[in-house]
DNA sequence: ATGCCGTGGAAACCACGA
C-alpha cells in the first residue's frame, strides 16, 4: 500500500503533470494540496479516467486539499479542523480509507513573522495538535500528511541560517512540531533516513532545484499501527524537474498490508 | 538580501506563496 502526499500549486494547472506522476507511481492513496481552484472546477472526471475517487474540499484562488484513492472511494469523516467555525481556509479533509483514516492538511505558510499570519499559522498548529491528540487516542491507524509549512530541524534546510527568522523555520514553528510529533507521532521519512539531507521543496527563482536549495516541508506522520508497517520512503524528486512542475515534489511511503 | 517565478482572479495589476 503506497501513500503519498503532493503539493500541486494548482490542480488544473498542473493537472499534466499530477496525472503523468500518478500514471508512473500509482501510489494507492493520494492527499492533494493547494488545489486552487473551487469545488466545481476540481477536475473529478480527469482524475477518475486516471484511476482514482476523490473527495475534495476546494475554494476559490487559494488552498483547497483533496483525498485520492484507487479501488475505493474515500469515507469523508470531516472537512475543518475542529475549534475555530472563523476558519474558512480549506486546509484539511480527513477520510476512513483502506481501513486508516487519513488526514490531508495544508498548514498556514505563516509569512510574515511575526504578524497576524504568523499567529494564524500558531493557532491552527494548536487546532492540529489537539485534533491530533484525539485521533491518537482513538488507537486507529491514522496517517497525518500534507504540506506543514515547517522544516523539522537544521537538516531540513539548505541553510538554516538564512531562514531562523522565516516563518517555516522560527523557534515557535519548530517547537510545534516537536510538540505534535511527542504525542507518538512517526515521521516517516525520518524514521527510515535519520541522517540524510531530503527536501520536498525547491524555489522557482535562483535555479533553487539546480542548486538543491531545498527544503523538507511535507511530511507524512504514521500512528503506532501504521509505522509498524513501514516498509519504505522516499521523495519523487524528479517530478519537481519536469516541465510545468509545481515547486514541490511527492512524497511517499509503502506500508505493508494490514493482517 | 531579495518573491528573481508562478498561480488564479480581476482587469492589465494584485494577492499570495515559502
Amino acid at each position: 500500500m503506497k501513500i503519498a502526499t503532493y503539493n500541486v500549486n494548482g490542480v488544473n494547472g498542473r493537472l499534466q503533470v499530477l496525472l503523468r506522476w500518478l500514471n508512473e507511481a500509482t501510489p494507492d492513496i493520494v492527499c492533494l494540496q493547494e488545489l486552487k481552484a473551487p469545488p466545481e472546477k476540481f477536475p473529478a472526471s480527469a482524475i477518475k479516467d486516471a484511476g482514482y475517487k476523490a473527495i475534495w474540499h476546494g475554494q476559490k484562488s487559494w488552498n483547497g486539499v483533496a483525498i485520492l484513492a484507487r479501488n475505493e472511494e474515500p469515507k469523508e469523516i470531516c472537512r475543518a479542523l475542529p475549534g475555530d467555525p472563523e476558519d474558512l481556509h480549506s486546509r484539511y479533509i480527513e477520510a476512513s480509507v483502506a481501513n486508516m483514516v487519513v488526514g490531508c492538511l495544508y498548514l498556514p505558510n505563516g509569512n510574515p513573522a511575526p504578524g497576524p499570519k504568523f499567529d494564524y499559522k500558531l493557532a491552527w498548529f494548536e487546532r492540529l495538535t489537539k485534533h491530533a491528540a484525539g485521533l491518537f487516542k482513538s488507537g486507529k491507524p491514522v496517517v497525518l500528511t500534507g504540506d506543514y509549512n515547517v522544516m523539522p530541524t537544521e537538516l531540513d534546510v539548505y541553510k538554516p541560517e538564512r531562514w531562523v527568522d522565516d516563518a517555516l523555520f522560527r523557534p515557535e514553528s519548530r517547537a510545534a512540531f516537536k510538540k505534535l510529533v511527542s504525542q507518538g507521532w512517526t515521521d516517516a521519512i525520518r524514521k527510515l533516513y535519520p541522517d540524510q539531507k531530503i527536501y520536498t521543496f525547491w524555489d522557482y527563482f535562483r535555479n533553487a532545484y539546480g542548486r538543491d536549495a531545498g527544503l523538507r516541508i511535507d511530511h507524512l506522520l504514521l500512528s503506532p499501527h501504521v509505522a509498524k508497517r513501514l516498509v519504505a520512503a522516499g521523495v519523487d524528486r524528479h517530478v519537481r524537474g519536469w516541465e510545468k512542475s509545481s515547486d514541490h515534489a511527492p512524497v511517499w511511503i509503502e506500508v505493508a498490508n494490514s493482517k
